[in-house]
DNA sequence: CCGGTGGTTCGATGTGTGTCAATATAGATA
DNA sequence: TATCTATATTGACACACATCGAACCACCGG
């Protein structure tokens, strides 16, 4: 039943639900740019009132897309006197480009 | 009003809206899990019928992910014969590879 | 303690999406 | 032509999601 042999062993469906979270967060063109922006920032640091000028939605919807941001876990905030800040957390954002790399890197690999 | 300076050019609305399109093909567990197998495959190419076995859904939803990563341009199809080839696009995936690389890229210069 | 500003949460609404059973198509084989 | 296998499409349904206005909360300056 077999077409072709595999060279590695894919994803589990457990570590594919856990990536495809991140991916789901990165998955709305507004939500990636506000990520974008955050990571734009110097420290990958950024507030609120940074990034609404980015953007085309209303206040609470960037809001929305920042807790969605925040609980995929690729950005934290932390509230310093009036503002919010969000930061991009490097070991999270780290891991999901690894992941992508290696699954990427197999077909690399067999093209060369 | 800005509380941290940017260190680069975030994404413009057009690059997001391109790259959230491909991350929400990724963004589903099973998608993702396909997306998977077929680039662990040798020339990352796989045929539907290698597929099935690792997800535990219907084969009409096999097919319907199939043709979401294919819209996405993340993947190709070809029929031969009786089997249709799914294989990843190494271009494509390098693209939106490149992109979140640059993107947290950004953050890891600044944290060292 | 009050007014104002920055952000979040709530409630409602329209749209999008994952899933399956049923049906359809494409190619192989007889 | 008839039939079998592999894959795709259709139609229907339940659920998730993006968005906004309004209400709410947290801090700061009088």
């Amino acid at each position: 039943m077999r077409c072709t042999p595999r060279v590695r062993e894919p994803l589990t469906a457990v570590e594919s639900t856990r990536l495809a979270g991140m991916f789901k967060a990165l998955s709305e063109p507004v939500r990636l740019q506000l990520f974008s922006v955050i990571a734009s920032h110097a420290g990958g640091e950024a507030c609120v009132c940074d990034l609404a000028p980015f953007v085309d939605v209303s206040q609470p919807t960037i809001s929305h897309h920042l807790k969605i941001l925040r609980e995929s876990g690729l950005v934290s905030s932390q509230r310093r006197g009036t503002w919010v800040h969000y930061r991009v957390e490097p070991e999270v954002t780290g891991d999901l480009l690894a992941a992508l790399a290696r699954t990427v890197d197999v077909n690399e690999e067999v093209a060369s």
